[in-house]
DNA sequence: TTGGTTGCAAACAATTTGCATCTAA
DNA sequence: TTAGATGCAAATTGTTTGCAACCAA
């Protein structure tokens, strides 16, 4: 998360900060949206939250950044997160949503869900771009986005 | 779906009908649920519904068989169809669920969503147990259920 | 200055539930 | 007879929205 405190932010800690705030504020620019404080919090609350996270969990983070951050601003500023791909949305199928950073995304990843304990967990799954393809080439279409979910229990131990 | 009203039904279908609904009928009563009307009303509907539906399309056809169906109990009773296998849940990520008539799973299916016309397809992706599996073994765990969805568009046509 | 933003509270929509009444077994 | 079922309407819950006050540009 944050910058660990006991020491000075190594050159390339900042570099990474630097970067995400700043496609997020050329986002907010080019599509005429404003920066606000607000925002910002959000922001670094939602790119830097370990894990998944719901908009609840969020607003709290947020809060915890900047008090005035409201449940609705919450939720009017996750699509703009979403939209310029600094978070995901991951839908398993709860009457919620989970998000999470998008930090370093590299092969495409399948959700594995804890029956027990109900974590979720994000899985390279690199075929499933291709097996996804196969598909929707049965119908004669072609993949916009798709998801592999699958809820598991632990196996027993023998 | 019902048998053509033109000719006699034939006996195969007569079986087959029978069955499904003694399926169900042995699954209420060895729940001690009871075999009221709305009950067949709602598993008539839901099981010879063609293709997805919602749980208020659900209501709405139930009520065309039996009026005095009231929504509470469409809700009440999806579970139950579910639990006996008559029907499955298919959640695509909507605001509300869908549901579809089990009549002959055969194997894996996969949901492909146009993102056009909102029209969900399914699929068969046979090989998908298997990376399922394989999937949730990099965590040492053993799938319970899974599922793949594409959202996909209509390939232009060159 | 002014059009985008905000917090608040009310509105929404799918689903669930409390309760008095009904009914299958 | 009686435990389970039903319809109705109210409640729930995550999310959205109207609106007057605010504020970034």
């Amino acid at each position: 998360m944050s910058a660990d405190t006991s020491k000075v932010p190594t050159p390339k800690d900042t570099v990474k900060v630097d970067k995400a705030l700043e496609v997020f504020k050329n986002f907010l620019s080019a599509h005429n949206f404003r920066i606000t404080d607000q925002r910002l919090a959000i922001f670094e609350a939602a790119y830097y939250h370990p894990e998944h996270y719901t908009a609840e969990d969020l607003h709290d983070s947020a809060r915890a950044i900047d008090s005035s951050v409201s449940r609705a601003t919450v939720y009017r500023t996750l699509p703009i997160l979403v939209e310029s791909n600094l978070i995901r949305e991951v839908d398993v199928g709860r009457d919620y949503k989970y998000y999470m950073a998008n930090r370093e995304t590299k092969t495409f990843q399948a959700q594995v869900i804890c029956a027990e304990t109900d974590t979720i967990y994000e899985v390279d799954a690199p075929f499933m771009e291709w097996y996804g393809k196969a598909v929707a080439e049965k119908l004669g279409m072609e993949p916009i986005s798709q998801r592999l979910q699958v809820i598991a229990r632990p196996k027993k131990k023998v």
